[in-house]
DNA sequence: CCTTTAATTCGCCAAATGGCGAAATATGAG
DNA sequence: CTCATATTTCGCCATTTGGCGAATTAAAGG
């Protein structure tokens, strides 16, 4: 119930929703390129990004100076995380907002909008 | 979005998934059981199941002075809603505070422990 | 009509949440 | 070593949230 409730409360906010679904269709993104994205203080998208590593929705890999951010589909993850994400991803997949994103996401990823020097 | 983004926040607090969980086991519930159930007062019941109707999760019916209140398995409700439930019920019929609580449940519905005139 | 009971609405308060900027922590580059 | 850059941590503030009790509404019963 615990786990489940991280969960939920990891899933109840908009711009985190946002992190999921732009990691649902491109592996893996360093935390300039979210915040880039959504357009908020790197402070802030840490601290989204924390509860989504918290809750398991993500995991996170270092490299270097960049940190990189993935969808947790490790098969050793509690289920429930799993179902959690392939709600999430059939849920919102066809939303003008995240399409937007992913769009916008493309055009960060080719360096026309490089935020940092990756 | 917007729809999906009332769900996951009608789903981000305790309280509201114990509610579920109960009425997952039972069809449909008055108000006064549910407050029985969760040992809170009638007008923060209230809150929750208003916040659990507009997000859509559930239904009610009132009948006389009582409102009874049900998982919303609609055919004609949005798929979300339908995945959102099963996602919650499966996650959560497990745990011991939801057994807890659909034990308990079944004393108030017995009359053992008779909150209102039903 | 008046009372009782179930439920909701309202107003309030304490706690949690999401946002920011400044400071602290790496890590790579010169 | 020193500087620049990516990220996180910290402290703060405004808003939201979850709780309660009091007042209100709705329905049944005397």
């Amino acid at each position: 119930m615990f786990e489940f409730m991280t969960l939920t409360k990891a899933m109840a906010d908009e711009n985190r929703v946002r992190i999921l679904m732009a990691l649902s269709s491109v592996d893996e993104l360093c935390v300039c390129h979210i915040n880039e994205l959504l357009g908020l203080a790197p402070s802030t998208v840490s601290k989204h990004l924390f509860l989504l590593r918290n809750s398991r929705l993500l995991t996170a890999r270092k490299d270097g100076r960049w940190m990189y951010y993935r969808l947790n589909r490790d098969g050793n993850a509690p289920a429930v995380v799993g179902e959690a994400l392939d709600w999430i991803i059939k849920a919102n997949s066809k939303d003008p907002l995240i399409k937007e994103d992913q769009q916008r996401l493309l055009e960060i990823l080719s360096g026309l909008r490089a935020a940092c020097g990756t």
